[in-house]
DNA sequence: GCGTAATTTAATGTATACGTTATCCCATAC
DNA sequence: GTATGGGATAACGTATACATTAAATTACGC
């Protein structure tokens, strides 16, 4: 009856489902939900639910607060800004640690692909799919820094900010510099120039935390 | 007679008993444990252990490995290197806003308090008490940095190298040059200097990485 | 009506039961 | 001796039962 293959145990379709769930703001941020809802939920019993909310609360997506629920994590404009703090620094390493990589061309490719797309996203004006090619980019510029640690905290912090980035993403003009720092960066790391991958990724990042914190303040949005 | 509170649950006590057991070697780096075993040797039942080893998972400290128990991760040299790597760039990060915190005197006593303490275990030679006086210099560092995701993953991360560093405390020359630059990431800090400060304990970080990386390949270990 | 104590409710923490199945062991065939 | 297959074993995944207790509700005295 059950399966008992870790990739499919209902535990850990709990963790995808409930990650899922709060993505998608199904579960909306600083709401409360019983064990017993999401087990209800998701038609299995407390148990798993229980092992995918501890998992979920150390990823720090939710809380969980004995008798009250778990809360869904909510992020104040000051959680936003620590996050782009480590974001921008780890990031820069890893642009940093790609350009010292000394990759071929050939290796590069998909790197670059990301950012053609993003300048043709940008001339339809489509904004989806240049988020899309945007976390292409930035998911292969930490896989050629070759840390797997920078990999996975880069990754969890994207997930903690994704509802945030997605809020904002048509609030926001036109991210035209943004592409520009993009080729320029490719082209930096291209040439294997660490010092000025890391340079210019830092003030590409700067420039994306500068512009969230912006909007948020501007739209009075404690929370989100 | 279960405690209910969330500090006591027997799933928190198995979370902390299971890290002293690793931080202590008894259960050892690279080693298996069946739920029943740790069920049995921390006098509960298996449902507490199951999420409380989730967590450690998610934290780094072991891998859930159906049918063959968990297993307590080892460190290869390349591990540290990476973990080394992310270390230095967000303490070099911490020490930056600490800099830029323009704190008091008053305020930076802990800070000068652990390096003196540094300094004197360092007369007395011994390692314990500097090791302890130093592991007070970093929390203390990245506390007044102010972002808590910093302190999160540096403290995390010293937990993994936690063992690494208690083996290398002995097979290492007395650290001498370290205390100098703590000293002087401490001036740094008082006066403000961000990008000094910066600067300093980037240096620190790597002599202290080459230094650990160096002994751990002169010793042969792979794993630890 | 209001504050406090008693009572009920229900969410949780934990133990336990049990079905499933990976793994091990051995018998048999070659 | 090696390989294959079947059966036993036991570790795991999950559901469920149940005691505990925080929180909600009611009862009560003033």
């Amino acid at each position: 009856m059950q399966e008992n293959d870790r990739q499919t145990s209902r535990t850990q379709l709990a963790v995808e489902s409930i990650r899922s769930l709060i993505f998608s703001g199904d579960l909306a941020a600083g709401t409360d939900h019983l064990e017993n809802e999401l087990a209800e939920r998701l038609s299995m019993s407390r148990t798993p639910i229980r092992e995918a909310t501890r998992v979920l609360e150390a990823q720090g997506l939710l809380e969980v607060r004995p008798r009250k629920g778990v809360r869904i994590l909510t992020l104040s404009a000051e959680d936003m800004n620590e996050i782009y703090v480590v974001l921008t620094e780890l990031e820069s390493l890893a642009a940093g640690l790609a350009a010292r990589g000394k990759y071929s061309k050939a290796q590069l490719k998909p790197l670059l692909q990301s950012v053609l797309d993003m300048e043709s996203s940008l001339q339809c004006k489509d904004r989806e799919s240049w988020a899309a090619a945007d976390e292409r980019f930035h998911d292969e510029l930490v896989r050629l820094a070759g840390n797997s640690r920078i990999a996975a905290i880069t990754s969890n912090f994207n997930d903690q900010v994704r509802r945030a980035r997605a809020f904002t993403l048509h609030l926001r003009p036109l991210p035209v510099k943004s592409n520009e720092e993009h080729r320029a960066l490719f082209e930096a790391i291209a040439r294997g120039d660490e010092k000025g991958a890391r340079k210019i990724h830092w003030r590409h990042r700067e420039n994306a935390r500068k512009t969230l914190i912006g909007i948020l303040e501007e739209v009075g949005m404690k929370h989100l």
